[in-house]
DNA sequence: GCCAACGTTGGC
DNA sequence: GCCAACGTTGGC
């Protein structure tokens, strides 16, 4: 299957770019999504090897932090099993957990932070889901030809 | 099944 | 901290 590209939103003050760097393996879970459209999008579309630009959300300035890949295909999401979680989920079961989760690792932090503003006056970045506004969908598809606009602009 | 109320996201 | 946008919930 064709190698797909996606962009991951996540607050930096909670899981950043430097935080995926630092864990062992440099992966982690991408657990907590519990948004239908977005889990659609690690269930039906992400596969190992997906190159995911990780977003950098709510803390100023806000932007595209580096690159991830898909390390391990959606699986079911542990913490919408667990009361104690702050994903917990009271209408999910061991036999129906509509919840997934993929594991992403690092490949690289940008040199600089490509911010939102830039991505916005950036030709050829038109059509980007993320920078329309009111668009709080956490997991979006990327086009290949957009992502490597954004790897240039980082380098640039 | 409609839709108003409510809650959350996330840029500013 | 504000509030626009939009997803979800629940009364009917």
């Amino acid at each position: 299957m064709a190698k797909k590209y996606w962009l991951m939103k996540t607050e930096p003050d909670v899981f950043s770019i430097k935080d995926l760097r630092s864990r062992p393996g440099k992966k982690e879970h991408w657990d907590g999504v519990r948004n239908y459209q977005a889990r659609n999008h690690m269930r039906d579309g992400m596969s190992i090897g997906d190159r995911i630009l990780f977003y950098h959300s709510s803390v100023p300035p806000v932007g595209v932090a580096g690159v991830a890949e898909v390390a391990a295909a959606a699986y079911p999401d542990p913490t919408a099993l667990d009361p104690k979680s702050k994903y917990f989920d009271p209408k999910a079961t061991p036999d129906k957990n509509p919840w997934v989760m993929v594991d992403v690792r690092f490949v690289k932090e940008f040199p600089r932070l490509v911010t939102l503003d830039e991505l916005k006056t950036v030709p050829g970045l038109e059509s980007m889901l993320v920078i329309k506004r009111g668009m709080r969908l956490s997991i979006q598809p990327v086009k290949p030809e957009e992502f490597e606009i954004v790897l240039k602009l980082a380098e640039a």
